[in-house]
DNA sequence: GAATTCTCGACCAACCAGATCGAGTATGCA
DNA sequence: TGCATACTCGATCTGGTTGGTCGAGAATTC
């Protein structure tokens, strides 16, 4: 029941540009900026960022001055978008999952022990990560940071 | 968020061995007889049963007439000790894990924002799992069966 | 046109999942 | 005692995934 380093390292990520984005409104952050404040290996990151933004989680711009920044607001970015799009399904098994079903050896799915206990774990798992905004998480760090920068704690 | 072969081989041939404890009290059953009836490879389902016995799970007995029973009645029996003895602890990622508790890099774990979601995740997942009985994954194929041989179905 | 920064495909080592094999050991029975 | 039955247990194999690196390319700005 593990989480990736990818999908680990991706809200890792999301929580350090979204900060910024909370800090300098619009501004741009670089894949080497924010690989040095998380310590996440640089090249890997790379990856992580590529997959949010053709996930439409991130929006990048190329060259000078360029870098990414959310491609939405934080309150519209849930933990489970984010997962999924670098951990593929939640569902412990394929035979629960709505988005990639896929038939199981049993009979009948309908009188199968597990799969109604999978699907239950789903449901759990879905109801937490799709409603876990990447703002509240955000809010988490800029409460812990805000004791030792507090200039911009007024503005949420 | 995958459950592994293992696990699900093994809550599969757990709600085989408790069907037969049901319909044969004290009876005994071989791993061939379970490999037939669920289809699971003989020689990898002997790995995941002597885990189970060797958890407690199951009890055995060698020989001629030997075999697998039960270790305890299967309203002991839960999803999450089975799962737990053969994919490990629940925890999506190390830092929230009781089990198997790992510090995580993030420089301080109360206010890492992952750290309180994948949190809330483990309970969520403890909570579904170390509830759900092995009895009642059993009752629901005795429902399901009881429709083709309804000898034994008062006894319960 | 040069510096910067994202893009993208290829590559790699280590590890793990899933599965198989074969020899060993306990047990019951003739 | 000897043999058949069944669990025990360590070794091994294959393929795929994870976590990570490299290098060339393309867009953008100055």
């Amino acid at each position: 029941m593990r989480l990736s380093k990818k999908g680990e390292y991706a809200v890792r990520a999301l929580v350090e540009i979204g900060f910024e984005a909370h800090l300098r409104p619009g501004a741009l952050i670089q894949i080497s900026t924010v690989a040095q404040r998380t310590n996440i290996p640089e090249k890997f990151l790379e990856q992580i960022l590529l997959a949010l933004r053709n996930g439409g989680v991130l929006r990048s711009k190329r060259g000078v001055e360029g870098g990414y920044s959310l491609a939405k607001p934080a309150e519209q970015i849930t933990l489970g978008e984010v997962i999924r799009l670098l951990d593929g399904p939640l569902a412990p098994i394929p035979c629960v999952s709505l988005t990639a079903y896929e038939r199981c050896s049993c009979p009948d799915e309908e009188s199968c022990g597990l799969h109604i206990a999978m699907k239950q774990v789903r449901d759990a798992l879905a109801g937490i990560l799709d409603s876990y905004q990447l703002s509240r998480l955000i809010g988490e760090v800029r409460k812990h940071r805000s004791t030792k920068t507090t200039e911009w704690q007024f503005d949420i």
